[in-house]
DNA sequence: GATGAATGAGGATTCATTCAT
DNA sequence: TATGAATGAATCCTCATTCAT
């Protein structure tokens, strides 16, 4: 029922050209307002074209988020990797996630409204994704725990729902005040915050 | 264009019933599949009486949340009365959060799930008391602030997001795993986490 | 899922209101190219209105048939009652056949070219309607055999396939002709064939 | 617009192959149901090709009833001609009839079913097929009054209506009781109702 | 000749909203 | 006030057909 990425490399153009044209148009108009239509002329091509990749319009957006998150992941575990510390790992992640979603403003604003879809079969396509982002985080803490540095009494859950809550609030708040001020300049408060929220007392 | 409570007993009565009925309606059905005949049939009424009372199926959604956000803050509100420490505020404001959508189970899934329509009409109308909430948690940051309990190098909008993020995404997992955990257990964890991030250092 | 006769005489004439439009509008120009909303203008309603008393455009080509069966049924049953000859009936039957579909030339298109469509719940919404018939003519039969005039060793299954399969036929072609003669001069022929062909043969 | 049976052996040869395949795919899905597509897939082609022998969809199904009618004339024509009585012919006939559509189950939900589309343009190419099975019937008939065998009162057409009807609906029956019982088992019947239907009255 | 990716016209159906009663 | 029958705009998706390769 739902699309795959296409292996051969004329395919899988065309898939990530209408990934990024639906991206810009869920965007602008909003997913219940944002006609197939609008897709396909955003992306050049002919309405039914858009069926030869995707199973349907829900399908086009889980698969919007499924691609932008595997990118995502993947260069914000290139970074994680060049660190060892989970305190210096938990400041390369809130940089990278403020970083990538201001550098990427539909982005931001896709996956902070647009993706907020109460369909039940959207937010089923969207857990899987969003449950690796999570298992990271989750990862991150453990190793905070085992490095001595962050409060084993703290459930991991808890924790990386603080950590993830307290950015995706800040994206919310920052993309809702229609993006008018830097959202990295929050960094330093919410590292301040987290840090000594997470970490043992140290006397 | 937006509805108003009415003065009149009478009509405030049938209103708040079909308020209730909404958000029970709502709640079982997602916003997008609860057609207006639904919450008529909730309420006992006919689909035409919703439109004496509201301006359309937006309105209602926009007023459920209004009238239970009301309801919310006069009740917290007169819990943190007791208090004047910013921590036993800040540990009251986190519990009642927590119990109040523990046991209101449709209200949670409404605010959580059922809320997050990427309408921007509905943004609109569901701000102002959001910004109410906001507001009372800031209050509560800057008193702690002035009693030397709370880092006062935070900025106060940035600690709020991360109190009420942490929260909103406390909720949020516990309402898509189906509710099968207690939500209040989550709150000592919250709590540390949020305290000692908060506060200063105390040596 | 399918419509049935509402009770209630005002919504019932609007209910036959739309069956007698649709019957035109299937006549003119054939199911597959009769959008709804033809229908609708030719009964001079709003689209959306015809779903407040069918479930869904099938259901209206079945409902056409099982109410323009339903009438077909009855009139013709008043007129076998007054005889009790099968020889009588059967001439009462093939006269009555042919007399309402060349009175009823939209019900004769109907039936003859429109209600052969292909798709599974069609034959099967027709099914019923059409096997009353086919009892019908099967007890005439039957009676012919009792009353000693109609050959026994016929299986009365295979004779009611000529008899409805000959009038069917008849009626195909005169519809396929444009209706240029008259149907009703092949009574006499068709009779003669039958009655030859199920009497026993009287020395 | 229509397309002819290729002379080239190669060409013929494929176009045959398309014809066979569309046969099975009509009646496993039914013409509405059935896309160009899995007609090619069928015959293990590209879609486009159908295109290079036939003008469209509905050209494809008149031709399989044009060349599946061409066969079973054929061999009709051939075994009639082994007989001179006009009573031996119509019963090698409804013989032939019958057990050419048990032999060719597909070709039978072919014609009873699939066929019998409301579409003008469909009826009309399978007029001219039909009209020469129509023709040695009554070419048959005539022969039968020739020969002093049956009723020169009858017309001549309403005899063969009367016959092909009989044959047409008793394979319909079959077909649409899903070919549980023997088609052939019908034969005996059917001969003796057309044959006295038909025949003079000798005393 | 053969392919199959791309096209884009076409339509049944839903449901928020109205208004005559 | 309340009703609920009627409205009609709005759209996702299918699939026969084309044509560049």
């Amino acid at each position: 029922m739902s699309s795959k990425v296409p292996a051969e490399p004329r395919k899988r153009e065309k898939y990530m050209a209408i990934i990024d044209a639906a991206l810009e148009a869920f965007a602008e108009y909003g997913y219940h307002n944002c006609q197939v239509a609008k897709i396909a002329r955003q992306a050049g091509i002919a309405d039914g074209t858009i069926y030869l990749y995707f199973a349907n319009k829900e399908d086009v957006l889980v698969s919007v988020y499924r691609e932008k998150m595997n990118e995502f992941m993947t260069q914000l575990k290139a970074l994680l990797q060049l660190h060892t510390s989970a305190l210096e790992k938990l400041s390369v992640l809130v940089n990278f996630h403020f970083n990538h979603l201001e550098k990427n403003p539909s982005l931001a604003n896709f996956i902070q409204i647009q993706l907020r879809q109460s369909d039940a079969s959207i937010r089923l396509g969207i857990a899987e994704p969003l449950k690796q982002y999570y298992q990271l985080i989750e990862t991150l803490i453990d190793e905070g725990k085992e490095q001595g540095i962050f409060n084993p009494q703290i459930r991991t859950k808890v924790a990386r729902e603080v950590i993830f809550g307290s950015m995706d609030e800040i994206v919310s708040c920052w993309v809702f005040s229609s993006k008018k001020y830097s959202l990295s300049k929050n960094v330093d408060d919410v590292l301040t915050i987290l840090k000594s929220g997470l970490t043992v007392y140290q006397s």
